[in-house]
DNA sequence: TCTCCAATAATTGTCAACAATTTATGTTGA
DNA sequence: TCAACATAAATTGTTGACAATTATTGGAGA
């Protein structure tokens, strides 16, 4: 049995923002079925209960959520909308398998949009205030990780990039950022080799300080630096996921 | 009653790419009657038979196309995932109207990446050669604009946008200027005086010799200009839209 | 022992019906 | 004449059932 609600993980003590909730406070629409389920299903792939290639059947997940087929099946679609999950017909849902292209394109788009983004910021005039938020994000990654709370850590890493596109305020690129990083996820539980991870808290004070200098080109290289050496961390996407398993047992 | 189907529309004439046939040549993966019905909305909005603030109400639709109002939700979910349309719980779908936050930040993002792109079609081997699908696109967008033909005018020049992020061949980036772009089609519809279209077209064919020249600097700033141009033309968003009906009579 | 094929089981695609909510209409009273 | 309220109509949210497709199992024949 698949173990999908996230409420009563201790993975909370750190306060870590789960993956789905990333949206404006000031979002106030009414959370339908649909979302609770979307995002429920979205966390979990996120938090790795869920890894790529997991068959979704649309009954089990009736079981879990209980509810409908249809308020399952609309969320499938979403997810398949944003790339977390891969619906072929007639056959079913499947967590996404990212293959070398899409690896490449994720990667690529994420130097190019978040260099970008530093640019925009160094440009804000208050952008030293603005930043503290973020000192204090990195300061709980750094707990997270010394704590060996790989779920919170995770989604603090990620939080951390869409949360430099939120001092920007515009939405649309919030909404890019957040796209990316999940993705970029997926990605690293499909090909990453587990135990090798690096303490990327460093990499992310590193940028918040260049940032706070006013050094453009520095906070760039940093990021530029820091993309890249997670996408060269992926063990080869040309030859497949590194745990065997994956590629057989999950995909039924 | 409606006019959605487009099929029968004299608009193909000049064989401009529907909106809604963005996607890569080799997808090969069968259009289910959910794509059907999104990319037929879809096409019906970016042409405009369907404006800003239009209601959708769902048994309306399904009379149209002609398939269970299970397959209309499907596909008017997706549609909002992609905010082309709004939906409010318990009052159904409406056609998106961009506010003016929405619209600086869309068309920001548009600045913003598009020049990204650029900068990276310049450093391109065989950019020229490349170019060359470009310039017929354009010749194809003159063609369209002086035959009046508003419809495929439309369509090539957001085709234009899109075209650029192919030659790349980032699948992520021709997803997030698809994206972008279908949203700047909605924010005219809602918010430009009608009748005053400047010829984009000239513009493009200047973006398209300065890249071609391998002048990143000198495309950079006219696609700035392209862009900044057009969201100046947009009556004051702060104000609402241009023609007061959009405002009263579609939203009941 | 292995491959091919048929029968069965499981799963997905589609639909129509019912419940909950919102919108429109009509009436009353000041 | 207008606002407030009650009633009726329209629309959306949710569910379960049936048809179509795919996956699995078991057995016959080489």
């Amino acid at each position: 049995m698949l173990y999908l609600h996230s409420n009563s993980a201790s993975a909370d003590t750190l306060e870590a923002p789960k993956a789905s909730s990333w949206r404006s406070a000031y979002d106030t629409s009414p959370r339908s079925e649909v979302d609770r389920v979307y995002d429920d299903i979205f966390d979990a792939v996120m938090d790795r209960r869920l890894l790529p290639g997991a068959k979704l059947t649309e009954a089990t997940l009736c079981k879990i959520f209980s509810c409908s087929r249809n308020i399952v099946r609309m969320a499938l679609s979403q997810l398949a909308h944003d790339k977390i999950v891969v619906i072929e017909p007639n056959r079913g849902a499947f967590v996404w398998q990212p293959n070398a292209k899409e690896t490449r394109d994720v990667f690529e788009m994420r130097r190019a949009m978040e260099c970008m983004t530093l640019d925009m910021l160094v440009a804000l005039p208050d952008i030293q205030t603005r930043l503290l938020p973020l000192y204090d994000m990195v300061a709980r990654e750094r707990k997270a990780f010394e704590c060996g709370d790989r779920i919170s850590w995770i989604r603090l890493s990620n939080a951390f990039h869409v949360e430099l596109a939120h001092l920007l305020g515009n939405d649309v690129l919030i909404e890019m950022l957040h796209s990316l990083c999940a993705r970029t996820t997926l990605i690293i539980a499909y090909y990453d080799t587990p135990g090798q991870s690096t303490c990327s808290y460093l990499e992310h004070q590193d940028i918040l300080d260049r940032i706070a200098q006013g050094d453009a080109a520095g906070a760039k290289a940093a990021m530029h630096h820091h993309l890249e050496d997670c996408e060269h961390r992926m063990n080869d996407p040309e030859k497949g996921p590194v745990d065997p398993w994956l590629a057989i047992s999950i995909k039924r």
